[in-house]
DNA sequence: GCTTAACCGAGACGGTACGTCCAGTCTTCCA
DNA sequence: TGGAAGACTGGACGTACCGTCTCGGTTAAGC
C-alpha cells in the first residue's frame, strides 16, 4: 500500500516557498482569488507547477499557508519593533474597565476588516473555508482560534472581578458582540463602524430586557 | 448602436426553466457547486448552453433563482396544506412571553441549518455571496431579509409591550442572537444545538453583566 | 455503449482544418517532427487545442492527412498548368523501352526523395508508421501505393510485349529495384544517385547471374 | 574553462550498466519504445537518473547499446554452445549452389524478423535511427554491417567460380534481394515468407528479362 | 394562413487552466 | 568522486469547461 512517497520535506527549497507565498499573495491582490490561478501563481514565482502540487493540495491552501506566514512576519516584526515580549503584546488590555477595553479592541478590528489589503485574501478564505470543511477547520484553528483565546482569557478576568456574570460560557459570550461583526462583514448586511461595535458591548453587556 | 437586444421574456420556455431549476439543484446536491457546470446543468436539463446564458450571467445566479423558487413553491405548498393565509401563517409567534417565543423560532432554525438537504445549495451561495458583492446582495434582498422583518416586527412589539429596552435598534439587537448561529453555521466554529439557541437568547436579552 | 458520440463532421470548420494543415506542415519542417507539439500546432494555426483532438488521435494522423493533402493539391495544381487529365497524367511512360522508362522514372524519384522540403515530413512518417501499424497501413494505402499501381501497370504491359518475363509476380518484381532506393533513403546506408538508379534497373532486369 | 569534465570510465559501475540495459530492454518489451522513459529506465534499474545521463545522451542511445551488448552476449553464448571458432561461425555456407545457400539464409533472416521478442526493440531502433542520422549511422555500423559483410564475401567468392557476373558491384547486388525483405518488415506492405525469400533470390539471380 | 423573427437543442469553435508526466539539471548524502 | 535519491524549472500532454458562435427546427406574432 504505497502512498505515492510523501516527498522529502528536508529538502525543500525555502527560496520556493517564499516567492509562491509572495506571488500568490500578490496575484490575489491583483487579480482577486477566482482569476488567480496555480499556473499563474507558478509564473510569477518563477517555479514549476509541479512544485506547487507536491507540496501544497489546492490553492486554497496555498492561500492559507501564504496568510499564516505573512501573519507571522508581520507579529515578528512588531514585536521586534517595540521590543515587547511577543506572547504579552497580543494580550487584551485590561484596565478595570470591561465595556471600555472590549470596545477599544473592537473598534481595532473594525478597522482592519475594512482595510482593502487585508480583505481580499481573507474574504477569499473564508469562501472557500464555508465549502471545505477541512480547510475551515485550518482557518479557524491557525487563525482564528488564537485570537479567540485572548478574548476568552479577559472575559475570565472579568468574571473574577465580578464585571461579568460568573455562570456565563465565555465562548458563547464573546459570539454575542463578535459574530454579528463577522456576519456583517462577511455578507455585507450593515455597515461596520466605531460607533457599531460600541453598540453591539453595550448590548451584550447590559442586556435586550429592560433593568 | 444596439445594446445586444435583450431576449424577448415573453417567449422565454417555461418548461426549460423549470428544467433548468430542477438540473441545477440536482447537481449540486450531487457532486456540490464547484464541480457543478453550466455544461453540466444544460446537458441534465436537455437544453442548450446557451438557453442559459441567455438568462443567467452566472452559475451562482442560476442557483440563486432556483432556490429561490424552491422556497416559493415549498411555501405554496405549506400554505397549501394548512389553510391559512400565506402571509401570517409566516409571522412570528407572540404569545406574550419573547424568551419563549425567540427559542421556539431559532430552535427552528437551528434545525433547517443542520438539515442537509439544505445545507449545501445555500453553503454554496453563501460563499459565492462572500466574494461577490452584487450577488450577496441579492441573497440578503431576496432569501435573507424577508426572514428579518418578522424579527424586527416580534421585536418592536415587545418594545411596545416592555418586554424590550425602548431604545433599541431592533436590526441591532436581533444580531445578538442571529449572528451567532449564522456564524457556527458557515464557518462550523462551534455545534448548532436548540440548548445553544436557547443559551443565547437567555445571554442576549439578560445580559452578559450582573445585575 | 455510448462511443462518446462522434463530433459532426458537417458542421467542420474547414478554415481550421486549412490553418491546422499548413501550420503542421510549418512547424515539422522549422523544428522537425519531435519538437513539433499539438500544442505548437494549435497555437500557430490560432486554434483550440480541442479542434486538433477532436478531429485527429494523434500527431502523426494530423501529419499524413496534411501530407495528402499537400499531394492532391499539388497534383491538382500540377493536372491544370498542363491541362492533361489528371489521371493520365500520372501514368508512367511507355516508349517500347522499358529499362529506358523506369530509369527515368527512378531518376525522378530520386531528385524527389533528395528534396529536403519532402524528406523532413515524409521521414517522420515512416518513422512512424514503423511503430504504428495502423499508421503505416494508411501511409501505404493512400501515399504509396497509387504510385505502386503504375508501376505494376507498366509491368504488366511489358509482360504483354515480352518485355519481361510473363509468369512474374509485378508486385514483387517491382521490389528488386524500388526497395533498394526506399531502403537507401530510409536507413541512409548509401548514396541515391542518378547512376545508382540505373544499375538497379540493369541488375534487376538482366539478373545477376551470367547469360 | 574547462569542457564539463567528461566522466572517468575507468570508474564507472558495470553493475549499474548490466542493470540499466536489461531494465530498458524489459520496459521497451513490456510497454514499447515511446512509453519506456528514462525516468523509468532509472527506477526500474535502481539507479540514478543522473548516472544514465552521465553515460549516455538519449534513450536511443541506451536502447542501441543495449541491444548491441545482447547480441554480443547471445553470439557468445552460441559460439560457447557449438564450439566453434566465433569468427567461423557466422559466416555464410558455401556449398556452391550459390541460389541454395541464399535461400537459406534469407529464410533464416525472415524467421528472425517475424520473431516478436526481437521486433520490438529492432523496430525502435529502427524508427529513430529514420529521424537521427547519427544514431542511424551507429546502427548501420555495429548492427547490421557485419551481417553485409558477410553476404558480400559469398557473393564475391561466386564471381570468383562464375557463378556471378564478374562485372557486379556486390554492394548493389545483394540490396536486390536483400532490401525487399526490409522494406517489407519495415512498412509491413507484404508478407515475409520463405517462399517470398526463395521468389526474391530466383528474380534476382535470374533477372526480370527474358533469357 | 403565411411569413418571419425569436427561441430552442445541439454542439463546434478559440481559449484558459487543470493536474500529470518527463526531460534534463542540480544538490545532498553515502560508500 | 561515482552513484542513489529525488527536488527543481520547464513544458507538453490530453481533458474539462468557459462563453461565443453557427446551424436547423419549431413556435408564436403580425401582416
Amino acid at each position: 500500500m504505497a502512498t505515492k512517497t510523501a516527498p522529502d520535506a528536508s529538502r525543500r527549497s525555502e527560496r520556493s516557498r517564499r516567492a509562491i507565498y509572495d506571488a500568490a499573495l500578490a496575484l490575489i491582490g491583483e487579480v482577486g482569488y477566482a482569476r488567480t490561478t496555480i499556473e499563474g501563481i507558478a509564473a510569477r514565482a518563477g517555479v514549476g507547477k509541479q512544485t506547487i502540487y507536491r507540496w501544497w493540495s489546492s490553492k486554497a491552501e496555498v492561500l492559507l499557508e501564504a496568510f499564516v506566514d505573512l501573519g507571522e512576519r508581520n507579529m515578528a516584526a512588531a514585536a521586534e519593533a517595540s521590543g515587547v515580549d511577543p506572547a504579552e503584546a497580543r494580550a487584551l488590555p485590561d484596565t478595570g474597565d470591561l465595556a471600555a477595553d472590549l470596545k477599544n479592541v473592537l473598534r481595532a478590528t473594525v478597522d482592519e476588516l475594512n482595510d482593502p489589503g487585508f480583505e481580499i485574501p481573507y474574504r477569499a478564505l473564508a469562501a472557500e473555508g464555508i465549502i471545505d470543511r477541512d480547510l475551515s477547520a485550518r482557518v479557524v484553528e491557525q487563525l482564528l482560534e488564537p485570537g479567540l483565546q485572548l478574548y476568552v482569557a479577559r472575559l475570565r478576568a472579568a468574571q473574577e472581578t465580578g464585571e461579568l456574570r460568573a455562570d456565563l460560557d465565555p465562548r458563547i459570550a464573546l459570539e454575542l458582540f463578535l459574530s454579528p461583526i463577522a456576519q456583517r462583514w462577511l455578507q455585507g448586511t450593515g455597515e461596520l463602524s466605531h460607533a457599531y461595535a460600541d453598540t453591539l458591548v453595550e448590548y451584550a453587556l447590559g442586556g435586550l430586557a429592560p433593568r
